[in-house]
DNA sequence: TTTATTGCTTTTATATTGCAAGTAAAATTA
DNA sequence: TAATTTTACTTGCAATATAAAAGCAATAAA
């Protein structure tokens, strides 16, 4: 499954790179709620289907976005962790968390409120830092 | 083509809105190369194909992003035109662009560099309002 | 009046996604 | 130790989305 360029726009090559239904949804689901395996990620809301988060996983671990480990005490369960480049698509997902929370409100009857998106409005460069170290701290905590 | 929510997360919401393969191609294209019309639209690098191009244009003026009218001396080309709700995916469109200019660079043998990303890098906030003032200024020169 | 262009639609083909079920290995329970 | 459950997938098939090509009506230009 590798990734084919429309062409060189850095847009368009971006959005052929992360821009299916499925990668930064994934990538959201293991930074905001730290989510690190397979079961974990496919009982989010979303519900995604097992065949396409398989798929995804690849894909993403392929691309560089996220690794794949097993830890030593447990030979069954694999780790999914978030690379620098994964992390590097923070801004874009914060982006996208703004301009849904200002746009969507009317059409949705409730948005998920547990993110206080208003208060990243207001210092954006500062909540991609606090977000990256966020995530980073807590794969280091849950480490020991 | 109604669009299905996969839940009230913000960001999945956004990426259900905007998230598909063309509609921020589209919109992009509209922006930043100022393209106003089918012909314009399907001539880009994308080579997006006519069914398709024609049935985002719908989906996107259904959605509010932008809007199709025809001018008075011209009644076989229509005009499409970005709306505020349009323009308010700058900021999305910006960090995609950051982000494929600092990312792909090994991947792509030559990315385009038509637009000063580098210098956009340098303040984000101030070029969204610098892209929509372009975009709209343009727009009013043309109507002239 | 012929010809070309625009803005699509239709048709056919291919690719992607979704759902249900199955599987294999490891871990848990009896 | 055997049976059961859990995890992390894979497989098969139907449904949906996208792509490529052709067709077509309504202007507009020659």
């Amino acid at each position: 499954m590798s990734t084919e360029f429309r062409c060189s726009c850095p847009i368009t090559s971006a959005i052929d790179m992360i821009g299916d239904k499925w990668s930064l949804v994934v990538i959201k689901n293991m930074l905001l709620y730290n989510l690190k395996t397979f079961k974990d990620l496919s009982e989010t809301n979303e519900k995604i289907a097992t065949n396409i988060l398989a798929s995804r996983l690849k894909a993403l671990e392929a691309k560089g976005f996220i690794t794949k480990t097993k830890p030593a005490n447990n030979k069954k369960t694999n780790i999914y962790l978030l690379t620098d480049k994964g992390l590097s698509l923070i801004p874009i997902i914060i982006e996208l968390a703004i301009w849904g929370d200002t746009n969507l409100n009317e059409i949705h009857t409730s948005l998920n409120r547990d993110n206080p998106i208003e208060y990243i409005k207001l210092n954006k460069e500062k909540f991609v830092g606090v977000f990256k170290d966020q995530y980073l701290e807590k794969v280091k905590a849950a480490a020991v």
